[in-house]
DNA sequence: GTAATTGCAAATAATTTGCTGGGTG
DNA sequence: CACCCAGCAAATTATTTGCAATTAC
């Protein structure tokens, strides 16, 4: 890919990780935004990009998308899981002792895996009542 | 699996399932109007949007999309895994005997699963050597 | 001090949509 | 022959980028 750039850390920076460490949902670049806008009112979209750019480089934190609309983010950079609600649209995080992964799935990819992500689509828990 | 509207058959939207179909990759949205011009060459790029959300919806293909860029799509819309490689980008399928999901998803899940979908990154057997 | 980073705004990229005439069922 | 769908282009939406001023190290 590409050498590793000197990063340097600013206020907008923090801020914008400060932000997303602080919700379990999982906000779009908008919303972080105007998060972030409360506490540095001069914030440019622009640079919440860039900053949630660098920050997915470093592997700070994840990026989810979902076909349509805005990529999401997530500050959560363990591995984890997802289950999307279809009918509100929710992100609910959940996690699982036994990883996913198994020797199989290793075996049948056409390659050496490095990383992996598994999602369940399906109606929430609040949304079945 | 049925199907809740019948929606209308064209030349158009058989020209750009049959495109979808006859390929093993995962094209953009433009590549499929660039090779569905070739036996229509009046189809429009909006048309081939219009046809593939159609075609999403009657579940006869998936849409796949991986951060950035365009959505891919895929004419198999059978259960089976990708293989994305970070090195050249391309996107493999691969299937397995026993499925992905077990018990213990169904029971960690916050809610009723419906489907789901399972993904890996690394580097394929051609960017390794 | 110097080079990365910011804010701003304009530029891109991808996809969607309004309109109108045409083709399908 | 009613109505859905195609073509065309303009509109939207999400994200990226160029530039000059600012700031971290």
């Amino acid at each position: 890919m590409r050498e590793a750039k000197q990063k340097r850390m600013t206020r907008q920076k923090a801020v914008v990780h400060e932000v997303l460490q602080s919700t379990t949902s999982h906000p779009t670049a908008d919303w972080i935004y105007r998060e972030a806008r409360k506490q540095i009112p001069g914030i440019s979209l622009g640079t919440v990009y860039r900053n949630l750019q660098a920050l997915l480089e470093e592997g700070q934190i994840m990026e989810l998308n979902y076909g349509k609309g805005q990529s999401r983010f997530d500050g959560n950079a363990e591995q984890h899981y997802h289950f999307v609600c279809e009918k509100c649209g929710k992100v609910y995080d959940f996690a699982m002792d036994s990883p996913t992964i198994s020797q199989e799935v290793l075996d049948a990819a056409p390659g050496l895996v490095k990383d992996y992500r598994f999602e369940c689509y399906g109606i929430c828990k609040d949304c079945l009542d």
